[in-house]
DNA sequence: GGTTTCCTCGACATATGTGTCGATAAACCA
DNA sequence: TGGTTTATCGACACATATGTCGAGGAAACC
């Protein structure tokens, strides 16, 4: 989520890094400003550039962080093992759920610097084109058509990136609630119940109690 | 889609209106300065504190026109005729292909401005909370229960702002050809020919001819 | 203890943005 | 024709951003 290793005292790279983060992902590219996060690490303007060449360079470093982590994870989870297509999408979910599998707020923040980016928007196309096919694949496995595939996998792409924009602000528990629902919309057939406990199982462990909406 | 009335040759006012708009679907509220905007149209910069108080006053212009249009709209369409719930999302769909009944660049660049601003984030808020009732509410006229009309309208809600916010490049014919299987995606179950049929009627007149995908 | 490496800083040069004010000019109408 | 309204402009004051340069301080390395 963000730069810094675990334990370790943070460098101040990182902590120009962190901070660009925080920038990039709460307002916009255009918010990451040399400027302004000097302030707010309390040092000197000028001293960010003994760490990078320019504020490209410091942009540059936070798309590959963004290339490392979101697609690859995302795809991995398509490829996890699933008894039924249920299941698939259930562990599929686990993305939308685990900051440490997809970064949600970062993905955002990537497609609406791409918007005005075309360097950017090549390398975001070529992330998309990898998840679509990743998700088609996953879904075609389990009978699927092609063309039907494709839609189903849309129309999730698109409903999680619709979600983040949003900003919905739900809580944990009621979000996790209403997935089992989404699953039916996505696969057209309600989900079973033992997939259904096997997933709320392994979120609400992380969660304390459940509670009624 | 812009702020100029039909004929009539465009008034100052309007001039400054358009390009900011421009700025705004194309890049965003950061985007819309004076400056530039001075330059694009050939005037001197400060001209524009004739039309307007400041920059506040256009952005402020450009949130009217906003609400004055999407919301509105959508919601008419979510009220119209139809025999089902097939035909019924059929015409919620004519907004996604009718640039007069739903400005889509518009709605996400305004999404993207709340995700900073807290007051404008108020008014998104209430403009959602309106599109998601109504759509609801049309889902439940056709059998389905409270919540799942919820998941669903949220699952149309949210594939919408998402297809946006990723940029498709699709022509118009393929995404017409594609909207019978996402209104299968939505309802759960097959549109009957009659309604794609209907559909596609009204709007091939516009098209020129469809071609295969 | 001396040198090197790492890191920070203030001064300077330059660019781009906002907003005010008073001069000016054309267009409108009485 | 002469005055008011409408609209534009340049000069000014100010704020905020980027990036360079050379002067150092502090910790680590030998």
């Amino acid at each position: 989520m963000s730069f810094q290793d675990q334990s370790r005292p943070p460098t101040s790279e990182e902590a120009w890094l962190t901070a660009a983060y925080d920038e990039l992902t709460h307002i916009g590219v255009e918010a990451v400003k040399i400027m302004p996060l000097a302030k707010k690490l309390g040092v000197s303007r000028t001293s960010f550039y003994w760490h990078f060449k320019d504020r490209e360079a410091l942009l540059e470093a936070m798309i590959r962080h963004w290339e490392d982590k979101n697609t690859g994870n995302l795809v991995a989870r398509t490829e996890a093992y699933a008894a039924n297509i249920a299941e698939a999408i259930f562990n599929l979910f686990d993305c939308w759920l685990d900051s440490d599998l997809f970064d949600s707020a970062l993905d955002l923040a990537i497609r609406n610097w791409a918007r005005n980016d075309a360097a950017l928007q090549v390398r975001l196309d070529q992330a998309d084109a990898r998840r679509e096919a990743a998700m088609a694949s996953m879904l075609e496995r389990f009978g699927y058509s092609k063309d039907t595939a494709l839609v189903r996998a849309r129309t999730m792409i698109y409903t999680q990136i619709g979600y983040i924009s949003m900003q919905v602000r739900q809580s944990e528990d009621r979000r996790l609630a209403r997935m089992p629902d989404y699953v039916e919309v996505f696969t057209g057939k309600p989900p079973a119940q033992a997939d259904i406990d096997r997933f709320m199982a392994r979120h609400r462990s992380q969660v304390s109690v459940a509670t009624a909406e």
